[in-house]
DNA sequence: GTTTTGGCGATTGTCGACAATTCCCTTGAC
DNA sequence: GTCAAGGGAATTGTCGACAATCGCCAAAAC
């Protein structure tokens, strides 16, 4: 069941499965050579987590998302991050501040490595899941795990506007430094800085697939 | 499906089900007259909203509580709501205010009308949700759904220690007060407050039934 | 030409049975 | 008396089949 759920996540993340396609049970079944039971649990986890949606009696389809949407989303992960570097500030959690300095090194050796986007994509991911499982309230982790695969695919979106892999790793020092020096303003606007460029990236690109000036 | 897991549900917000208590889906199923399925089904929906917790291969267990897991809810509740506040004041989303307003007058008439704590409850968690859902950020809304039950749960608890049910619609009016005005600042102390009273009220009493010194 | 209604095909919802896993209790060794 | 290994009961995980429901398309009525 979690080997469906992942193969799933990833079709769909990686763009395999269009966006507003149905998921037909029995066809996913019959792929994938087992039975619907586990194809619907794993459904029901992919809803979880955003990628699909339910409509009763008509089964599951692929998340279609908008300009709109992922604009609402980095609000959301502006609001959620930005708390919970203000709790790791507060709590004095400096070993999350490590942790998360550790992480940009990663981010380094993977865009040195040439590693391909999908790796890329899931260790800026990693850094802010250790931005929000640091901050020491597991709710603010669970907030950010109902939005990861939405978040995952947005950024695999941005990371091809890149033209340096290693800019993607720079822009996340700011944040790890405001956190150094114990700055909560100076955290605050890092973060917001961040992800609201982040956001006019996203926003922007999604607007113009929509108006059918650019691919996805 | 959705019929078991309203009943369910209902069971475990009004403490039939005792938090801990192992969910057998086969004596479930029997009780209620269905297969395992879609008690299966319901019990997944039901760990979306947190109020059953999952092992593999172990099942599904009624969630467990504890000061410091409604500490960390309200701290969740209080950025959520505080976002969700100013997003309200930021677009000029007057009739969400309006509606908030209304519902304040919605608590006063189940206080006057000496309703049962359940409907008093839900009357409140109506207030937030319409704060959330006015916000014009549907995730945000999808947040508060996330901790709906354990928030209604918490509200229960503290429900109780109050004398006069009056008491519970005016604590609100505050927020309305400082949204009307387009204050930003008191709206944000506005709502810390009442979340904060909340919070203390909780968590005081959770870490009392911890200590063996108040009852539940 | 438009709208409503009927039926058909396909898909989901539910079921009971079997396989796989876990947990607990017994048994044995030390 | 304590601990480890084994076996059995109970529970979850998966399966294939059937029932219920939905959407689509054609046919008929207006």
């Amino acid at each position: 069941m979690q080997r469906v759920a992942t193969l799933l996540s990833k079709a769909i993340v990686t763009g395999q499965l269009a966006p507003g396609a149905r998921l037909s049970e029995s066809v996913v079944a019959r792929e994938l050579g087992v039975s619907r039971a586990p194809v619907r649990e794993a459904a029901r986890l992919l809803e979880n987590s955003g990628l699909v949606t339910y409509h009763a009696n008509r089964g599951f389809f692929v998340r279609e998302t908008s300009a709109e949407a992922l604009n609402d989303l980095y609000e959301l992960r502006m609001v959620i991050e930005i708390a919970a570097a203000q709790r790791v500030l507060r709590h004095g959690l400096t070993d999350t501040i490590d942790r998360l300095a550790a992480q940009i090194d990663v981010l380094h050796e993977v865009a040195a490595a040439g590693a391909d986007m999908l790796t890329q994509v899931e260790a800026d991911m990693e850094f802010h899941r250790l931005l929000c499982s640091g901050s020491g309230n597991p709710k603010f982790l669970h907030v950010f795990e109902q939005i990861a695969a939405e978040t995952e695919f947005s950024i695999m979106v941005i990371g091809r506007l890149y033209d340096d892999p290693h800019k993607i790793a720079e822009t996340h020092e700011p944040i790890v430094n405001a956190l150094r020096h114990g700055d909560e303003v100076a955290t605050r606007e890092a973060i917001r800085y961040h992800i609201g460029v982040a956001q006019e990236l996203v926003t922007r690109q999604f607007r113009d697939v929509e108006a059918g000036t650019a691919e996805r």
